[in-house]
DNA sequence: TGCAATTAATTAAACGTTTGTTTAATTTCG
DNA sequence: CGAAATTAAACAAACGTTTAATTAATTGCA
């Protein structure tokens, strides 16, 4: 599970290439051009072009899981803010490793089994159990009502945000948002997606 | 635009395929076999393996349009009622068309110029234009809130119908509907997601 | 420290398949 | 008869992977 400056390298070139042109549409001779090895190494160091890419959700998926454990402990914090926060990293996670989730979204289409399906599960099933117990909580303390159903509000937290920021080219047309550059679209988005995710949690987790 | 029995045959064993593997993951062989038909006549009928791709998006794009305008123009039903309308249209198409859904799902995150994206894009101006108009009559007659942001609303049921929707494998487990048979489970979900949307929607477009 | 012995890393070339597409001959049918 | 449809075979190119030879780095021992 750990990997040396070369496998990193390898990897990351890797996942420039299938984040924009798919895993199938990305030859080893095309990785190995762009890592600047010879076409022999994906072979030598990770056995195969498959294994390279469980290379990959390995390293990024270790790497980008939500670190919750500390923000639940805290007692400073409501619930809501627990969960705003909850909201800002998954939208940061999401932009911060732009590539990896352009993947993560097209191998969920189709990946059914396998090592790489049982990753994501397990990521899926670790976030959903942080909030769950966020949620309790504030159950508990009566911020929130009684029945919210988690998976659905996850699932539109995750869609809704991956939807936006992987399509965002679509909505900058749509928006009429053509010249304001990349960088400035992109943060602009970002807030604006943040601010929409908090006002529908919170008025689906609040009584009114 | 408009094809012989025999070409739509073919579209469909490709779509079918697509689905399932993705376009780069699809050899021309594999869709010839699952359609019956001799190798050469995917040339012959389309000219390309990508031409066949654009085929199938021009079909299903075309069939698979939001029938708005009719009810659009109904003066029997609130802005409301419409706008869980379109909600349960969306839901409709995706489950409906799900083969399809899932290759728009996959292409939306790569292809970005081409006459798919060209495609893709008119479909979401189309869609948004209709529920803008919606919205216009909503606010006009005291429903609605003054100020909406519809493409974030538009993006808030895409993605989270298509996250949920394609990815409810992973759902099932994390429900732990394992026993439901698949059909049950499918109109389980859709049934809760359409819930889910408009009780979002509604809270978004209504004053409280 | 010095130096052979051993392991690891890197290379260019080749492997056998599979790929999308084309060809040219044949069949079908109006 | 002639145009359209269908076929099996062949095409060159690209594919993932392996090979065998070479270079670099590390180790063990005097």
């Amino acid at each position: 599970m750990d990997f040396n400056e070369k496998q990193i390298h390898i990897i990351e070139a890797a996942e420039q290439l299938f984040a924009e042109q798919g895993f199938n549409g990305t030859s080893v001779r095309d990785i190995c051009e762009k890592a600047g090895v010879n076409l022999a190494m994906v072979s030598y160091y990770f056995g195969s072009k498959e294994k390279l890419l469980e290379a990959l959700f390995a390293f990024r998926g270790e790497q980008s899981k939500l670190k919750l454990e500390n923000l639940i402990q805290r007692k400073d914090l409501t619930a809501m803010d627990k969960i705003n926060q909850v909201i800002d990293l998954y939208i940061d996670k999401v932009t911060g490793r732009h590539a990896f989730h352009r993947i993560l979204a097209r191998e969920q289409v189709i990946t059914h089994n396998g090592e790489i399906a049982a990753l994501i599960l397990q990521m899926k099933k670790q976030n959903q159990a942080y909030v769950i117990q966020i949620i309790k909580e504030g159950k508990k303390n009566g911020e929130f009502k009684k029945s919210v159903d988690v998976p659905l509000l996850m699932g539109t937290l995750i869609g809704t945000a991956n939807h936006l920021l992987i399509t965002r080219h679509y909505y900058r047309e749509l928006d009429n948002k053509q010249d304001m550059d990349e960088a400035e679209f992109d943060l602009y988005m970002k807030k604006r997606i943040s601010q929409h995710m908090k006002t529908i949690f919170k008025s689906l987790l609040t009584d009114d």
